[in-house]
DNA sequence: ATTTCAAGTTGACATCTGTAAACCTCCGTG
DNA sequence: CACGGAGGTTTACAGATGTCAACTTGAAAT
């Protein structure tokens, strides 16, 4: 069933778009890219269409211009991307990774009372 | 200069192997990757090949066989990865990772507890 | 009805990755 | 010396991804 989808980094870049404001066209989603990668409308058509394939975005063929859905859910991409990310670089420990960039200053102050407050609240959920 | 190097999937798997023990030969990592990938040594060798032009690797052509050596170091690919990452998935943002993360359980307790912990050392540090 | 333009679609490529079969080349051993 | 095997290398390919130019089509505008 529900075979893991995965996105490459430029579909990443269509569905976060998408999942910002579904439905699009094919005009819109090129504008949104413009200052980005620039990408034509061709290449954002091939692309929506093997994300389609993999049922990543749903197609609606209404009027003139095809709408185009985001179909699967960010968290749940955003899961198995972070999952096998985890793996693939801190050997799945995502204290590793923040210990890593602590370690490489890439945590500010203020980032860090910000992850305080996060996990206080996480705690308290895990714990019912 | 020092171009960005970025590695795919498959050639992370061989760097982890090479930052743990370096340098190997290519039948060393035949041999250790026989359980997860089972790649021929020409699968290696060509990978190795490309990761060398990289300049991710160092091979080393002394006696009968050749020596791998990592030549990049894991900080500096991994915070590229991770940046990269963050970027993609989390609009470049490990709170909003890390609060995906809780929300969707894969914290434990004492992964909590640990990334408290780490915290606290890393504010510390910060403050100098 | 004619032009024109936006939207849609096709056909093609180049590059990167994973993957191996097969071939070559020493070196030690019988 | 002939052979087998370990190590090295070449050649090839398939699938995924990024990338269009160019062609078709339908509808709006004159």
């Amino acid at each position: 069933m529900a075979r893991q989808i995965s996105l490459s980094d430029g579909e990443w870049k269509l569905m976060n778009l998408l999942w910002e404001k579904s439905p699009r066209t094919i005009a819109e989603l090129v504008k949104a890219l413009a200052g980005d990668t620039g990408w034509s409308k061709s290449t954002i058509f091939i692309m929506l269409g093997r994300m389609a394939e993999k049922g990543a975005v749903r197609v609606e063929s209404g009027g003139r211009s095809k709408l185009y859905h985001a179909a699967a859910s960010k968290s749940c991409l955003a899961a198995g991307e972070t999952r096998s990310f985890l793996d693939k670089v801190y050997g799945g420990s995502l204290q590793l990774m923040v210990s890593s960039m602590a370690g490489q200053k890439a945590l500010r102050r203020d980032d860090i009372e910000e992850l305080y407050e996060i996990l206080r609240r996480a705690e308290q959920e895990v714990e019912s």
